[in-house]
DNA sequence: GAGTTTGAAACT
DNA sequence: CAGTTTCAAACTC
């Protein structure tokens, strides 16, 4: 009997708690936003881990949020929410380190009495009932312009201002003010708070009709910690002033407030947190802005445009507190829910700002110390990821007041496969990339469910759970479809359950279940009972992780079976356990140990092998914008690019995938570049024809031509050991991968001559005059293109389509161009290098990882190559041959030609 | 359903 | 890291 401990403890023994990486570039209903993965690759200079958050970033679904930077700026540092709000909606406190207020002279912290190092601060928790209960994930992004009018809307809706009261009190009891310090303005009356800095409240006209919602410490202690927040850039605070202190009469507006700031924030953040180092203090304030479906039930008054508005809002709230999640660098947090407090305990910065959870949302308001596991970071460049991970070692739990509800981060499908990898390697890790991206854009689509059918609840409120270990981040993520008693209970009690496998080591940010409803908010920060909630919460994730996502996975899977006899489903070859969910009753396997009952087994099992390849996990079959041209056949047809690729690539030599032996046509998914497939005939799209391959056939047609004494082998390796770069076909593998692919696989023309179908990139450019999706990868692969086929790009007048000349100027400038590239003559050992069958070095990867990780020299070369290129976008100017470089290989194309 | 083929995964 | 072995799915009959 074969027993899993002994391999158990092999894997442990060889495990890595290092950084997996799990990084889907692309789930498989998501797409890349090509912005978004150009802003994450503009630079460079990429540290491995930011590299992987690219990877995560790219993965998230969610497309660049252009309106994000459209909205005002807001000083990031200065933002530390000074509100004013009812004293009785006083719920949350901000913890932030001591030592930084101190310096402002806050005494604030003093009195709370239990920290030595942590401040709190009376934080507002914008609770707002959104009447719109809409907004699916399609709406997850405000558009600015709408926003714009709402605000300008705003005075007309002061009316509902009123109901905030109302509102406040359905979302949450009064705290239990445990800081002397705060200062409540307009007790009572919730209409008229405002929200200021001290500087700001004289200056800022527009606010004088704005109710203030919150409530602030007085402005004494606000400008203590004003000053003590001090940070960075002044261009900010301006922005601040014009944006921070809105204050909205109604909830509505309270709403876009926390928008904009966020927005702001987020805009702000990577510059910052690049600028500040570790020495950044990060926003402060987070403002929590929920939507409640309630919201508009309880403001009943709403008018029909009002309505719209809070749709609008509610949609800004969804990226307000994506973004938000991100926010806690450097934090240690416990947040009660209800009078959620934030403990930060970091004794070297600044804490940041806290969160609130909204009670029905359910939204993350976490801000995750190591800025791992949010949309938040999708949307962030890499440098502000990485500061952020730099100096947040902390860990941070956030629970949501739904009982248990940590703070969520993305989108997952109900009933989606969760990648086992994404959870398990949360925890031993430093981050999980798939399920924080699955999470964020689960999020958007369950939050509707919330606001429209949210009860306080807790248990029918859990819809996720987050965890921030030492080493990154847990993410567990509840089905909220499944809110079932009996499976609310089962997560809630998985929750409760998790204690011993995640141990971060610092405090957390606590939230209690519903419990903490009835439970007053007090400030005290970490006591025995929240150490024990934080026991539970940790036991919860790991039961979350482990379990529950693994065994609803299987559940909605379905279909996966598998068959195995040997390897105990704990290998990759089973697909169950490749597939990260646990076999189900009708696998047919022998000795299988891929069950709930060996769960350590299978994590330890998974974490070996993501030893090996942090992406074995990862979904093989990568949705992205091909920028892969269309494929000539050899009757001279074109195939359509496909729009998801496999990965890695397949490896056929028989089957001419055209059989599911091949990983690609199983997939359904045309083959690629990355593909070493021999003699592809994938129905999906065929390999696209190597430029070696191309180039050896279009010099076997010509040289043979010219030259009738050589044998057609010799025609064939003359032409490829004199034209092509031996590695050509890793700059297609690198090309097809970089973020600025787009997807062009309109329907191509039917015929083309045989100079195209030589050089079908280009062929296909000219078929395309008027796209704007050429991508920068085409580009190069167009410019390095051997001189068979550059020549005809550079012909075409309508090359500016093709290429940037700014880019190409940029590439023929670059000293660190490989000398393959600069080199027509090509060694033919190197040509070996490029053969079709040669083995990938590196695992799979996304593109920026791949770019990052590769360790061939001659990736390595291409890489820099391609990071010159990438940034290009389409050229504004009409191409122009004036270019030396073209001229002379216009010049070399004019010889070669003759020369034929 | 047994046997074969195939290619990914794992191993050396 | 290239070659080999193992493995299980896919396929054939």
């Amino acid at each position: 009997m074969e027993s899993p401990e002994g391999d158990r403890i092999k894997v442990l023994s060889s495990s890595t708690p290092a950084s997996s990486p799990a990084v889907p570039v692309s789930s498989g209903n998501g797409h890349v936003s090509p912005l978004f993965n150009f802003l994450s690759n503009l630079s460079p200079i990429k540290s491995v881990k930011a590299a992987r958050y690219t990877q995560r970033f790219s993965e998230t679904h969610f497309p660049t949020p252009p309106p994000v930077f459209r909205t005002p700026r807001l000083d990031l540092q200065r933002e530390t929410s000074f509100f004013k709000r009812p004293h009785s909606q006083l719920k949350d406190y901000l913890v932030f380190d001591s030592d930084k207020v101190d310096e402002a002279g806050t005494d604030v912290h003093g009195q709370c009495g239990n920290r030595s190092n942590a401040l709190l601060v009376p934080c507002l928790e914008k609770e707002v009932h959104c009447c719109s209960p809409s907004g699916g994930v399609e709406e997850y992004l405000t558009d600015p312009v709408e926003v714009e009018d709402f605000t300008n809307s705003v005075d007309s809706h002061v009316q509902q201002a009123n109901n905030l009261h109302r509102l406040l009190q359905f979302s949450f009891n009064a705290p239990k003010e445990t800081i002397p310090k705060v200062n409540y303005a307009n007790d009572g009356n919730s209409e008229d708070y405002m929200l200021m800095f001290p500087d700001q409240a004289k200056a800022d006209p527009p606010l004088s009709s704005l109710d203030l919602v919150e409530t602030a410490v007085d402005q004494k202690d606000t400008e203590r910690f004003d000053g003590s927040l001090e940070l960075t850039s002044k261009n900010v605070n301006d922005q601040v002033e014009s944006n921070l202190l809105l204050v909205s009469r109604t909830q509505h507006h309270e709403q876009y407030m926390a928008q904009i700031s966020w927005n702001v924030k987020w805009q702000n953040a990577g510059d910052q947190l690049n600028q500040q180092s570790s020495s950044c203090q990060l926003p402060k304030s987070f403002e929590r802005v929920k939507s409640y479906k309630g919201c508009l039930e309880s403001s009943g008054s709403a008018s029909e445009g009002s309505s719209k508005e809070a749709t609008l809002q509610q949609c800004g709230t969804r990226r307000h507190l994506q973004f938000e999640t991100a926010m806690t660098c450097k934090s240690t947090a416990t947040l009660k829910s209800h009078s959620s407090h934030i403990v930060t305990e970091d004794a070297d910065n600044l804490k940041i700002p806290v969160s609130f959870t909204d009670l029905e949302s359910l939204i993350p308001s976490h801000v995750e110390p190591r800025g791992v596991s949010n949309h938040m970071e999708a949307r962030s460049s890499d440098q502000t990821i990485a500061s952020w991970t730099s100096f947040c070692p902390s860990e941070f739990i956030r629970s949501t007041q739904h009982g248990g509800t940590l703070s969520m981060s993305g989108p997952i499908p109900s009933g989606t496969g969760l990648h086992l990898n994404s959870i398990s390697r949360s925890v031993p890790m430093s981050s999980d990339l798939i399920l924080s991206n699955k999470l964020a854009g689960y999020m958007s689509s369950q939050e509707e469910k919330y606001t429209s059918g949210h009860n306080n609840n807790l248990a029918k409120n859990l819809n996720s759970c987050f965890i921030s270990s030492a080493a990154g981040e847990l993410h567990a993520h509840v089905d909220n479809n499944q809110q079932d008693d009996q499976g609310v209970e089962e997560i809630s009690s998985d929750i409760f359950q998790s204690t011993d496998s995640i141990k971060p080591p610092c405090n957390y940010l606590h939230a209690t279940l519903s419990e903490q409803q009835a439970a007053p908010c007090e400030g005290e920060i970490l006591t025995s009972e929240s150490i024990d909630r934080v026991e539970e919460l940790n036991q919860c994730l790991h039961n979350l992780k482990t379990s529950t996502f693994r065994k609803r996975a299987a559940e909605s899977e379905g279909c996966k079976r598998c068959n195995c006899r040997r390897s105990k489903c704990l290998k990759l070859y089973c697909e169950c356990f490749a597939a990260g969910v646990y076999c189900v009753d009708s696998c047919a396997c022998e000795s299988c140990y891929n069950k709930p009952e060996y769960e350590d087994t299978v994590t330890d099992t998974r974490q070996q092998i993501e030893s090996r390849n942090p992406l074995a996990f990862a979904p093989k079959i990568v949705k992205h914008a091909t920028d892969s041209p269309a494929n000539v056949l050899e009757d001279g047809n074109w195939t359509t690019p496909a729009s998801a690729r496999h990965k890695r690539g397949c490896n056929c030599k028989k089957s001419k995938c055209l059989k599911k032996y091949c990983e690609c046509y199983q997939a359904k998914v045309g083959c690629s570049d990355a593909c070493r497939c021999e003699d592809c005939n994938n129905s999906f799209g065929k390999k696209a024809e190597s430029m070696y391959q191309r180039a050896e056939r279009w010099k076997n047609h010509s040289h043979c031509k010219v030259d009738t004494t050589k044998t057609d082998t010799d025609c064939s390796k003359a032409g490829t050991v004199k034209q092509f770069s031996p590695r050509w076909e890793e700059f297609a593998d690198i090309s097809h991968l970089t973020p600025l692919s787009h997807s062009y696989s309109g329907a191509v023309a039917p015929s083309v001559s045989p100079r195209t179908r030589d050089c079908p990139k280009v062929s296909q450019a000219q078929l395309h005059p008027g796209s704007n999706l050429k991508s920068s990868a085409n580009h190069l692969r167009w410019r390095y293109s051997p001189m068979s086929c550059t020549p005809q790009l550079f012909e075409n007048k309508d090359a500016h389509e093709l290429s940037s000349e700014n880019t190409f100027t940029e590439i023929r400038k670059d000293d660190d161009i490989p000398e393959i590239l600069k080199n027509t003559s090509t060694p033919t050992k190197e040509i070996k290098a490029c053969s079709p069958n040669k083995k990938r070095v590196s695992p799979p990867q996304f593109p920026s990882q791949e770019l990052m990780s590769s360790s061939s020299p001659g990736l390595r070369s291409g890489r820099k190559f391609i990071w010159q290129a990438v940034p290009s976008f389409p050229p504004l100017t009409p191409y122009s041959k004036s270019k030396e470089g073209i001229s002379q290989m216009e010049n070399d194309f004019e010889q070669n030609t003759s020369d034929h």
